[in-house]
DNA sequence: TAGATTGTTAATCGATTAACAATC
DNA sequence: TAGATTGTTAATCGATTAACAATC
């Protein structure tokens, strides 16, 4: 039967990482890398990156590394990114503004071909190059012009609104950033990104040091 | 000795989510929550939620659920949010005007009290509430307000030198939004917001619908 | 050669899931 | 009472970690 889980899986978090380095590494002419500079890079076990690596099922060279290009395509590949997605921007407020002048998503194949908010001020604007659409005319837009996915940077009131609207539209991948868990029907598929998930577990490391300031100084790696 | 792990551990990540849900709760005169309630509200199985819940310590009623006003308390103490932490921002772009606008921190105990940017556009403007200081005065101006913490939000290519600037500063804990791997000494702990990662973890997602599409439907919950 | 690196297998650990008891 | 809920224990699963073999 078709697995449906791959919760949260830290592997696939941690893909974009290597890739990112890949690319700068690229682009400073160099044709390999072992599993030592990326973990040295990322600043985590070298045996993690050697599991992670693995998944890709790429093949390297032993005393040499992994081709570059080749790991590019493999780690590309385990994501799903051989292929572009197309996204429709939603709130062009700060956060949206910030999502939209994100660099690497052109090098991950994410195109954010449409922007649109509510509100006055913003609409016919341009930001980052891209003009900002009327919320109201989605339903026509999207007639010539159908994303892939939807990323909402809308407020936490006007989040479950726009979902249920877009989702009217046919939209089936949505990338939250709204504050709010979306209600949505089965076959809809919701990332969410929780800010405040990161500061709980900067903040739950401050309580351990703050705990442990007897003990040794900090287990950190060999 | 002092354990130092906490990786990325998904129940401190869930944590303020439950706490989001609650504080709305309360705000609607309810006094008591239920596992089940909260499970429905985060689209996740019950059992999570509950051993969640159990880890907090907090004791329940059977067939009543919890009082909302002690789970708040006891995520709370959990998370190390019973008292507040400081932080100062560093880079007042979009991201981090949108942090700024990003009202639970201030339920969450996060208070921002500083912002720092290098643009002379941006330096002595004010930021949801907040005056712009020239980063260059940093020094200065932690001898009367250092910060628990800090925020990074400054371009990739400036994140490294702010950091090691801070760290000079006395620094321990940065909340990195930078898209950079930030080398730090051993005693610095970083928490990176890794945005690609939600991405990854969608599209992935997406992979697994397509090649699955001949199967049944979705495995949903029961 | 010696050493750096990949490849492979097993052990450990923690999170998720399942099952059922307790009880108001 | 019956049913909703918490509490508890065990099973499962997957990620991390460890150990060592292979090899260029």
């Amino acid at each position: 039967m078709g697995r449906m889980k791959i919760q949260n899986s830290p592997t696939i978090r941690r893909m974009p990482s290597y890739l990112h380095k890949l690319f700068n590494m690229r682009l400073e002419g160099k044709t390999h890398v072992s599993t030592t500079e990326l973990a040295k890079y990322m600043n985590i076990e070298l045996i993690v990156v050697r599991k992670d690596i693995a998944l890709t099922g790429i093949a390297g060279l032993r005393r040499v590394g992994y081709n570059i290009n080749d790991l590019i395509d493999y780690i590309k590949s385990y994501l799903g990114w051989t292929k572009t997605f197309s996204a429709c921007l939603i709130g062009a407020g700060a956060l949206g503004t910030a999502i939209l002048g994100y660099e690497d998503f052109v090098n991950y194949g994410l195109n954010i071909g449409s922007v649109f908010d509510c509100s006055d001020k913003k609409i016919g604007t341009s930001i980052h190059g891209r003009e900002v659409y009327d919320i109201e005319t989605i339903g026509q837009r999207f007639k010539h012009y159908h994303p892939d996915m939807a990323i909402i940077c809308v407020s936490n009131t006007a989040a479950q609104a726009v979902t249920d609207k877009i989702i009217q539209l046919g939209i089936h991948y949505i990338w939250n950033f709204a504050n709010v868990c979306l209600q949505v029907p089965p076959k809809v598929i919701v990332q969410r990104e929780v800010l405040a998930g990161g500061l709980a577990t900067l903040t739950v490391k401050m309580k351990h040091m703050d705990e442990h300031v007897e003990d040794k100084p900090i287990e950190t790696k060999k």
